[in-house]
DNA sequence: AATATGTTTGACCAATTGGTCAGGAACACG
DNA sequence: CGTGTTCCTGACCAATTGGTCAAACATATT
């Protein structure tokens, strides 16, 4: 038998488990930091340690491997979104959200470049998951959002713009790490505490009710 | 003699003229959608109307016209910021920058995604440039932005990620305008009257001075 | 018209790269 | 142990791609 992915769920082997991971661990890598097509298969295999064709046993291709990225990482990459409670007090929930949107580029800049990477180039690789994942997930916590400002708990916003805001503003500190850490002051060797400081800031005043 | 950029400056002919702009147009649509990497010289050509060895006649090589690209277009890029003025009404010049920007992600797409791409990976192309010609600028608008809020004449901010978040959220509707248009529902075709909209109110209430 | 200079290209090359394949090594298991 | 299965690799291939070059073509100048 050849690829172990080519047929049905057989029990996975230890072996195939690690190298399973080993191989997306050093894609992550390898594409996040050059793109798709910037990044090449000997690459990712001397960064998992494994030879080229041994990559190619356990994904069919290289665009194999990304998808697999892709995909696999959807989840995690929308969880704080998924978060957002519509029991919570509002505001409280909304700069939870950009907390641990902000963590999340922190903690996961790669995965922010991968995704970054892919929509810069018109996301030809995930048509599919835009529409049919993302978008309900957004349409659902707009209307959250929406509710909200009718209920009078929050300012007047435009909910998806909101969102954006969000995503464009937290993962700004990963996609653009260079540029940021070039630019601040050379005392701040850490954008990250004074970044949460500056966007709770913003959206406590963005949303916070005019008292009159 | 051979390729006309060898040489010191003799008066450009018009034919060096016409193909160094259609080159670089070429390059710019190429670049922007598929970032260094993912550019091939042969696209470029095809995009210019010129042949392949024609084009390695104007620029000696695929990297001298990314680099020719980049400087070419810091000063263009880099002009709304330029514009902030020590002399104006603080929120004024601050809205009316956010306004610049963004209407600079509207006409000049392709030259964000240039940079974003560029900066995504690190910026290995771009290093001097950010050291040399964007820092001081920073700082000296920073320096600006901190004294108006010495001064009294807005609210307390970072002044540097005041800046970077002028940055990404108007960038970000270049940028990842495939997301954004796919996720705004759909009787809104163009983002961009909207977001002009949320990006003032964003920073009318991040700006103005709470009365007490 | 002759000549010099500038412009363009077809043909070609060497390097890179995604992917294949036949067979060898390691392992599971009776 | 022996045998079937899984895992791994060196050698190889075809396609792509950045770049070269000699020669053809165009344009100005005298």
């Amino acid at each position: 038998m050849n690829s172990p992915r080519a047929q049905a769920r057989k029990p996975e082997t230890r072996i195939q488990k690690r190298n399973h991971e080993a191989i997306l661990e050093a894609a992550l890598d390898v594409f996040s930091a050059r793109g798709f097509r910037g990044a090449t298969v000997d690459q990712i295999a001397q960064a998992a340690g494994l030879s080229k064709p041994n990559l190619l046993y356990y994904f069919p291709t290289k665009e194999a491997m990304h998808t697999a990225l892709l995909t696999g990482l959807l989840d995690t990459w929308l969880a704080p979104l998924r978060k957002l409670d519509p029991k919570g007090e509002p505001i409280t929930e909304i700069l939870d959200y950009v907390r641990r949107k902000l963590e999340m580029s922190r903690q996961m800049p790669r995965e922010s470049r991968l995704f970054a990477n892919e929509i810069l180039q018109g996301g030809p690789r995930l048509d599919g998951v835009l529409e049919q994942e993302l978008k309900p997930l957004v349409d659902e916590k707009a209307k959250l959002i929406q509710d909200w400002v009718d209920g009078g708990r929050i300012a007047q916003v435009h909910p998806y713009h909101l969102i954006f805001s969000i995503w464009s503003l937290t993962q700004h500190y990963a996609d653009f790490d260079v540029q940021v850490r070039t630019l601040l002051p050379k005392g701040e060797t850490d954008p990250f505490p004074e970044a949460e400081r500056y966007l709770v800031t913003l959206f406590t005043r963005m949303l916070k009710l005019a008292e009159d």
